[in-house]
DNA sequence: CGGAGGTATTATGCATACAAACGGAGTAAA
DNA sequence: TTTACTCCGTTTGTATGCATAATACCTCCG
C-alpha cells in the first residue's frame, strides 16, 4: 500500500507522472508558438535548432517535429537545407488572412445565433461589460484579453470544432500583429461601439446582421493592422 | 568546363542535384497524404513507424516529422505514447468540415467573380465541357478529376493563397470520403446541373448568386457523403 | 582597393542508438 | 472461473552521431 504505485490515479507519488502526460514535443509546440505569437521571436528570425533546443531544454528531434507542425500552421517557413524562419508579417499575407478570417467569423456568428443557449449569451454579455470596464479604464492589455474571449466564446457557440481549429490557426497570425498595433482612442471607441452592436445582434439572434457586423469589425481591424505595419516598416527603414 | 559544376544551372551533371531539391520529409508528407486520401491507409489504421518508414524507403525521423505535419492538417491523430492513427471518418466531423468548406468555397466564388480574367473563365468553361463529356460517357473517375479541377480553378481565381491553403487542408478530408461515395445517376445529373448554374453565375460575375450556388452544391455533396458513410457503416457491421 | 575563388566552419538533414512506456500473455490467487 | 499482477516483447519518444549542404571568411589576383 505504501509502495509507490505504478499508475497513481488520484494521489500521484511523483510529479513526473503528471508532467509526462504531456509529451515533450507537444509542450515544445506550444512554447514555440507562444514565442512567435508574442513576438519574442520576431518575424524573419532564423530558428537555429541547436540554440532553440537548448533554450527550450530539449534535443533537436522534438524541436524539429514542432517546427514541422508550426510550418503547417504557417507560423514558420521552411527553407530547404537552410532551416526555418519565423514567418514574415507581410501586408499581403495579412490581407489574405483577414479575408478568410472574416468569412470564418461570419459563419461562426451565424451558427452561434442558432446554437447558443441563453446562458451562453448571458456569459458573453458579462464578458462584454468586463471589456467595457477595461476600455473605460484605458487598460489596453485587459481590453484585448476580454475582446479575444468574446470572439472565442462566439466561436465556441458555433459548436463546430473544425471551424474553431481553422479559426485558431489563422488567428495566431493576427495575434502576432497585435503587439505593434497602436490604437488611437478614436479607433478604440469605434471598435467598442461595434462590439455593442455585435452583442445586440447576437442577443436578437439576428444571424444575417451578426455576420455583416463581424465582417465589418474584422475589416476595420485589418485597417489598423495595416497602418501599424506601415508605421513599423517606416520606423525600421529610418 | 567538363568538370562537374558545383551549381549546375541548366545542364546538371548529376541527377541527385535535382532530386535533392525536394527534401525527403516533404516527399514523405506527400506520399503519406496520398496514401491516406486515396484510402490505401484506411481510417483508424495505426501507423507503425518502423513498417511505414521501411515502406516509404526512409528512416523514422523524416516519417515522424511528416506525421506531425499531417496531424496539424487533421489527417492523422496523435495518441500520446501510442503513436498515430489515420483520422477516423466520423459523420459528425464530415458535417463540420462541409459547413466550413461551404463558407470557404462561397468566399472563393465571390472573390473569383471580381478577380477572374475572361481567360480564366474561358478555361473553366472548357473544363466544364470536358466534365460534361465524361458525365455523358459515364466515366466517374474522369468526371471527378475535372470536377475537382473546376473547383480548384475557381479557388485559384480568388487569388488568395491563404484561402487556398485552408481549402486544400479541409478538402483532403472530403476527398477521403469520395472513394466510398456511390453516385446514383439521378444525383449525378443533379450535380452536373448545379455545375451548369455555377458556370453561368461565374460568367455573369454574379458573386452573390455564385456564393449561394456553391453552398448548396456542397450541402448536396454532404448528403451524398453521409449516405455513403451510413451505408459503409452498415456494411461494416454486417 | 575590389572582386573572385577556395577553404573552413557551422548548421541542417537523416539515420541510428538508447530509454521509457504500452500491451499482451501467462500465472497465481481469490 | 475470473481477476489481478508481473514479466517480457514491441513500439514509441528522445538523444546523439555522422554526412552533406550552405555560409562566412580569408587569401590571392586583377
Amino acid at each position: 500500500m505504501s509502495t509507490p504505485l505504478p499508475n497513481p490515479s488520484n494521489a500521484p507519488s511523483n510529479v513526473t507522472s503528471l508532467v509526462d502526460r504531456r509529451l515533450l514535443h507537444e509542450t515544445v509546440i506550444d512554447q514555440l508558438r507562444d514565442l512567435i505569437v508574442q513576438g519574442e521571436l520576431a518575424p524573419e528570425t532564423k530558428l537555429n535548432e541547436r540554440v532553440l533546443a537548448e533554450r527550450l531544454g530539449t534535443s533537436r528531434t522534438p524541436l524539429r517535429e514542432a517546427i514541422k507542425f508550426l510550418a503547417s500552421e504557417g507560423l514558420v517557413e521552411l527553407l530547404p537545407n537552410r532551416g526555418a524562419v519565423v514567418a514574415p508579417l507581410k501586408p499581403e499575407k495579412m490581407k489574405e488572412v483577414f479575408v478568410v478570417l472574416g468569412a470564418l467569423e461570419a459563419l461562426a456568428g451565424d451558427l452561434a445565433c442558432r446554437n447558443a443557449t441563453d446562458e451562453d449569451i448571458a456569459e458573453i454579455r458579462a464578458l462584454h461589460f468586463h471589456m467595457l470596464a477595461h476600455h473605460a479604464r484605458g487598460d489596453l492589455a485587459q481590453y484585448f484579453k476580454y475582446n479575444q474571449q468574446i470572439h472565442s466564446r462566439i466561436m465556441d457557440c458555433a459548436t463546430n470544432a473544425t471551424l474553431a481549429q481553422s479559426y485558431r490557426g489563422l488567428n495566431a497570425h493576427v495575434k502576432r500583429a497585435r503587439y505593434l498595433a497602436n490604437l488611437s482612442r478614436e479607433r478604440w471607441d469605434k471598435a467598442v461601439h461595434e462590439h455593442g452592436e455585435i452583442l445586440d445582434a447576437l442577443t436578437r439572434r439576428d444571424g444575417a446582421r451578426l455576420q455583416a457586423l463581424l465582417r465589418d469589425h474584422l475589416a476595420n481591424k485589418l485597417v489598423l493592422v495595416m497602418e501599424a505595419l506601415d508605421k513599423n516598416k517606416a520606423e525600421a527603414a529610418r
